[in-house]
DNA sequence: TCGGGACCTCACACCAATGTCAGCTTTTAG
DNA sequence: CTAAAAGCTGACATTGGTGTGAGGTCCCGA
């Protein structure tokens, strides 16, 4: 299939789609005429990109990934996913640490005497 | 005092004081060199600045709500911090969604039949 | 008078996926 | 035949606090 219908097909544009071959995730054949053709395996490729995507992995640890998904390779896939999701806890951690730190000032500035000119 | 005394004080760096600088969160008179010089309160202030950062705040919402805390505006400045509290458990939910979906993943990876070639 | 330190402005780099525009070719419908 | 639709490449914008470097001014001590 084209571009466009993979497109359709996977929910990802077609800007994206560019986009995740150029990072090496997605290959894709070409026409005479140069445009890109698809195999029907490329709707279940986009949809567990979408899915690396929709899991905050960024392109480069996909394009590490999907090999291994490929080769079944399961200590090797878990251990990026499991660096990967403690990644993601640490962001958490931050957030819910700023939210903290927001608090604070939230006490700081309600608590005082009050007064307000508007 | 100059920016390197204020830097020193502040913890901030010559380079972030001069980004609060242009982004109006901080004022500083200049001498006949063209230097910039700060009063005392300069220290708090950016003590302050540096605080709304630690809250995940950017530094256009430090510049709105600066002028609010002066005037010890206090509700006004309450609904700026509760929308910036929501606008951060929103990103906090989306990460620990997002943690969710890596969980997935990382089932779908782990449970069926594993084989594994390194 | 010379060296160095502190300061100045301007500006690029970073991270990263996506939108969007420009300018072009090819295919297809009417 | 022609116009529209679909595709192509290339490139810039977005977001934002900070690092870093170039190139210049100024001031102080030796």
């Amino acid at each position: 299939m084209r571009i466009g219908e993979l497109s359709a097909r996977s929910g990802a544009s077609v800007r994206s789609l560019r986009y995740y071959e150029e990072q090496g995730l997605l290959t894709a054949g070409r026409d005479s005429a140069g445009r890109r053709r698809y195999p029907e395996s490329a709707v279940a490729r986009v949809a567990l990109i979408r899915r690396g995507f929709a899991a905050s992995l960024s392109s480069r640890v996909i394009a590490d990934l999907l090999p291994l998904l490929e080769a079944a390779c399961v200590p090797r896939s878990r251990a990026l996913l499991d660096a990967e999701r403690q990644r993601l806890e640490a962001q958490i951690a931050a957030m819910t640490q700023a939210r903290t730190r927001l608090d604070e000032v939230i006490a700081l500035v309600t608590d005082p005497t009050r007064k307000c000119d508007a």
